[in-house]
DNA sequence: ATTATTGTTCGTAGTTTTGCGAACAACAAA
DNA sequence: TTTGTTGTTCGCAAAACTACGAACAATAAT
């Protein structure tokens, strides 16, 4: 079973979607693509939870490649990974871009 | 901290990406857009694994609204539902926009 | 040296996810 | 009534996720 007969690496789209899956790792990311970068105590202010928690959230953001992070002593800049926001843009487009111009389903 | 200011619900988006985070249910969701319909056991056979767990994960993308199943005695036939099929191409499309026509980045 | 700042990592606790086989439910057929 | 077919649900085990405070590391300032 090829995903979608397209060039969509079903791994890595299920790993993008993953790092989405939660609310606020979404709102990180919104945070970041509204700048061109900011330190973790940037992001830490904006959200509610323990310091602890964030570092989490941006390492599994990080590990799925969708952000990067570097140290600027003794901050840590993040920002988006262009390259791989793109390559997901581009996969859940080209994924949901499979039923266009499909009706019927079961149901209504 | 509102999502990038724009007309998406964090919750929503995070709840679809979550619905996605896995490579079956990518498979599965890949499979149903490139047909009407089908029912129950055709997923299961293209699938290597047990058919409790397919319903499983059918029952997540119910959950999430991704899919849509009726009873047709004595199967089940799915099909992705539509309305949020296209409410979540608008929502991950929206997203990933944000970034559009932004530059540097820390590190390259 | 001591203190302060910035984040990460560790250890822990509780919850959720994933996957399976077995049991079950609903219905049709023999 | 018994047997088959089709899927769902249950109960379980292992793994992963979420969140936190505390400890730590790296560096700069006093």
């Amino acid at each position: 079973m090829n995903c979608c007969e397209k060039n969509i690496d079903t791994e890595q789209l299920a790993r993008f979607a993953k790092a989405m899956g939660h609310p606020t790792r979404i709102e990180i990311l919104c945070y970041l693509a509204s700048l061109d970068s900011c330190f973790f105590g940037d992001i830490h202010n904006e959200l509610p939870i323990a310091k602890a928690t964030v570092s989490q959230h941006l390492k599994e953001l990080k590990d799925a490649g969708l952000i990067q992070g570097e140290i600027e002593t003794p901050k840590v800049r993040y920002c988006i990974n262009k390259e791989n926001w793109e390559k997901a843009q581009q996969y859940f487009n080209g994924f949901f871009e499979t039923k266009k111009e499909k009706v019927g389903c079961c149901a209504s």
